[in-house]
DNA sequence: TGGATACTTGACTTTTTTGTAAGGATTGGG
DNA sequence: CCCAATCCTTACAAAAAAGTCAAGTATCCA
């Protein structure tokens, strides 16, 4: 489970126009000498997200590349969206099909269903994140805590005792 | 941000290991016929798995593979870990780092914070989650339900460092 | 003991991802 | 109106990951 080096880089380069004041452009190189990356690879990445409707482009002299709505109203999601996609339960089963048409455990398939509840998980926060959050580094409370003791918080809707008795980290 | 083929097709495997009775080894050849993956791929699958102790292996006629400790023992993040590593924050700045010795971002950076924290969520929730669980469709109610009125439970503002050090896990 | 079974491991091929290159298109200024 | 600055797009090379192959080693059992 990896963060690919384009989410990583694509999305430097566009918290680096959300830091400017809004309407305000930059271009390629003060973006690609800020960040550390080549010119050729931001013009990539900024093509990908402008083709995204992300971010607007001015083109001729004194043009670059700016916010297409204020930071606030970007999110984090959009942004991993359009630089390839975030993990998606659906993807999944299509995606790790061996050598089968559909994957070997479509239907009841246990693994799907746990990849299915991370994949919500980081959709929503992702959704809940803006840039104008990261920005000003007031993310990080976005991102709930993750609730130690389970069994007070999640109703268990499981009926059978043993699963129940597993959940149980800590004891009653 | 994406799972990799290594990771699912390796969890495939030990789980169809973690299916049979404790004890009983199942041979390359079953589990990969089940799995529609070829014999060859699930060598080496397996071979990453017991190289990380959980599996152990029984040559000879008969032999096979079977599960190191019950599946009750073995979790999800020891899995994940054996067959590529679960996402860290300390990974990714020096992953990420351009055309840098270090991140641009080192230091203060607001990415990291971001991915540290689902780093953090992930790793919690893959340790809680065993291959029992999984085995029995008893993962689900594991991980936590996203709170979807997050200002109503977690303090947004940036004010109080009380809340960042208390949702810290483990502080390191 | 010897053949059959099955794991072990490193090298090799294929595929995907990452990053570069190059030429084209558009704009603004002199 | 021409030129330079800048974005735009596709093609391609390099690197990494995924997946295959094959020659080995260990074990079992008759």
């Amino acid at each position: 489970m990896k963060i690919t080096a384009q989410e990583e880089y694509g999305l430097r380069c566009i918290m680096h126009l959300a830091r400017v004041p809004f309407g305000d452009t930059v271009n390629v190189r003060q973006i690609a000498e800020h960040e550390g990356l080549s010119v050729a690879y931001v013009e990539k990445l900024l093509y990908l997200l402008n083709r995204a409707g992300l971010t607007e482009s001015v083109r001729g002299a004194q043009g670059g590349y700016r916010l297409a709505h204020p930071a606030e109203q970007i999110t984090l999601r959009q942004v991993l969206d359009a630089l390839g996609g975030v993990l998606t339960a659906d993807s999944l089963c299509s995606q790790f099909s061996g050598d089968r048409e559909i994957c070997v455990h479509h239907g009841g398939c246990e693994l799907h269903s746990v990849w299915s509840f991370v994949a919500d998980y980081l959709s929503v926060i992702f959704n809940r994140i803006t840039l104008k959050h990261l920005a000003e580094g007031a993310a990080r409370p976005l991102v709930p805590p993750v609730l130690l003791r389970s069994e007070q918080t999640i109703p268990l809707t499981e009926r059978e005792p043993a699963s129940a008795a597993q959940i149980s980290l800590e004891g009653r």
